[in-house]
RNA sequence: GUGGGUGUAGCUCAGUUGGCAGAGCGCCAGGUUGUGGUCCUGGAUGUCGUGGGUUCAAGUCCCAUCACUCACCCCA
């Protein structure tokens, strides 16, 4: 084998891709059943939109982006998260103008150049919410509970949800400033005194136990809110209450992008070792100025397609393949299958899903092809039943068969199938 | 970027003090000349990651290198 996939990059082959389908289309029935619309925005953008959006201190602009430029000299920037791009569609096309907030969602890749690990790829899937321009806290419940919805239509029964709230322009700066006190009198190590001048609350979520330790008794935001963001964030919580979404209050839950603020949460599953984190979002109302548009609030989450694959095959171990068809056709001999060729036609051209034995296969290993498809019905069709104007139907769970006219097998099927 | 682990059949892996390349699963065929899922029999598939070294002899020991993987950091 001389080639492989380029690292990190998952792969997702029959019969799991079929959770990955299933994991999209959870969670764009929870947003269209919200009053979501999909947008599709470009995988790739400007690298300057990225590294004024999301931040220039992060690490996900300062070293894990996929930037180059492009054979007209231009620095682009493959998608890291969506938010960005999102914002900057939603102002580019005046949809902000229309009536708010502006409610989308998106999926598809983000890539960041990072080093690979069990749930960390260098390209990992996202399914993305935005709401854009509403203060509402209402709307910031609402995007917690799409999410929700999602991983319960998909099963999942031990997601945990994180929250937490920020503060805000009028109250961040002087708790900012608080903990960075507190903080430069730690003794840490080089990279973390070093991020305690550029963003002193990622100290607060460092895994580890030497660092916890010492930040125990690091003063926390939510004993610093404004009196409006601590309003905002008890009708979220109050909200949520009414909803019967549990949640844990973790006030050392930061986000490492640079434009939340106010509530921000995140999706955990306890079965997914050191990346346990299956969504994470929360509000980002300074995010639209940031990139040069008019004042104009937002939140919404992203949840990790790839994780929460693992987490529903974490939680289901021996999940049966789902079938690939209803029915399968065998034929034995050529003049039989160029028949059995036109009735698979007319069936799935009815709205069934078929498949067929090809390649001259033997009897045995053609009926071994049907159990494996997973199809409920085998129709046998040999030289003897071309003769007769018949079809063998093959119920192959029970092993009952009957002889069935050729001219009525896909109505047949397609009545049985359809009960 | 830092640290640990692992590379042998399509997959999961065993391989003793260095001595003929193995198992299970899967795949194909036969047992049953027109019947799958169970069972029995047989068969195909290998650059032992790659390059070099030690040795009569290397999957096994040594060096280098590449890949994969887990964790830190970071995040979905």
């Amino acid at each position: 084998m001389s080639f492989q996939a380029p690292k990190g990059v998952p792969e997702y082959l029959p019969p799991r891709s079929a959770t990955f389908l299933a994991v999209r289309e959870a969670f764009a029935t929870a947003a269209g059943n919200a009053g979501y619309s999909y947008i599709e925005v470009p995988v790739f953008e400007d690298t300057e939109l990225f590294a004024r959006g999301v931040g220039a201190s992060t690490d996900v602009v300062s070293k894990e982006m996929y930037t180059f430029a492009d054979r007209g000299g231009r620095s682009v920037t493959l998608r890291p998260e969506f938010t960005a791009g999102v914002m900057r569609s939603v102002l580019e096309h005046g949809l902000h103008h229309g009536q708010l907030p502006v409610k989308l969602w998106a999926t598809g890749p983000a890539f960041r150049y990072e080093r690979p690990q069990a749930g960390r790829f260098r390209q990992l899937q996202q399914f993305n919410v935005e709401a854009i321009g509403s203060e509402d806290p209402a709307v910031d419940a609402e995007t917690i509970a799409l999410a929700w919805a999602g991983y319960q239509a998909l099963g999942l029964t031990r997601v945990r949800l994180l929250l937490n709230t920020l503060g805000c322009k009028q109250c961040r700066p002087a708790y900012r400033a608080a903990l960075q006190e507190f903080l430069r009198a730690l003794d840490l190590d080089e990279d973390t005194r070093r991020r305690i001048e550029i963003n002193p609350l990622r100290v607060l979520d460092d895994k580890r136990p030497e660092v916890r330790a010492l930040v125990e008794n690091a003063p926390l935001i939510t004993d610093h809110l404004c009196a409006s963001c601590k309003a905002h964030h008890d009708r979220v919580r109050s909200l949520l209450e009414d909803l019967r979404i549990p949640w844990e209050d973790t006030p050392r839950l930061v986000r490492g992008l640079d434009y939340y603020t106010r509530t921000t949460y995140e999706f955990d599953h306890p079965m997914l070792g050191a990346q346990s984190g299956i969504g994470g979002g929360g509000r980002y109302d300074g995010l639209s100025e940031d990139i040069g548009g008019p004042a104009l609030p937002g939140i919404g989450f992203a949840v990790g397609v790839d994780r929460i694959i693992m987490a529903v095959e974490a939680e289901n171990d021996d999940r049966p393949a789902p079938p690939r068809v209803e029915v399968y056709a065998v034929p034995l001999g050529e003049e039989a299958a160029r028949r059995v060729f036109t009735l698979v036609h007319e069936l799935r051209a009815a709205g069934v899903a078929a498949d067929m034995a090809f390649d001259g296969r033997g009897l045995k290993g053609a009926m071994k092809g049907a159990d494996r498809s997973g199809a409920a019905y085998a129709v046998i069709v040999g030289e003897r039943d071309l003769a007769a104007g018949t079809a063998q139907v093959k119920d192959l769970v029970s092993g009952d068969q009957t002889a069935l006219p050729l001219a009525e097998i896909v109505t047949t099927l397609k009545e049985i199938l359809t009960k």
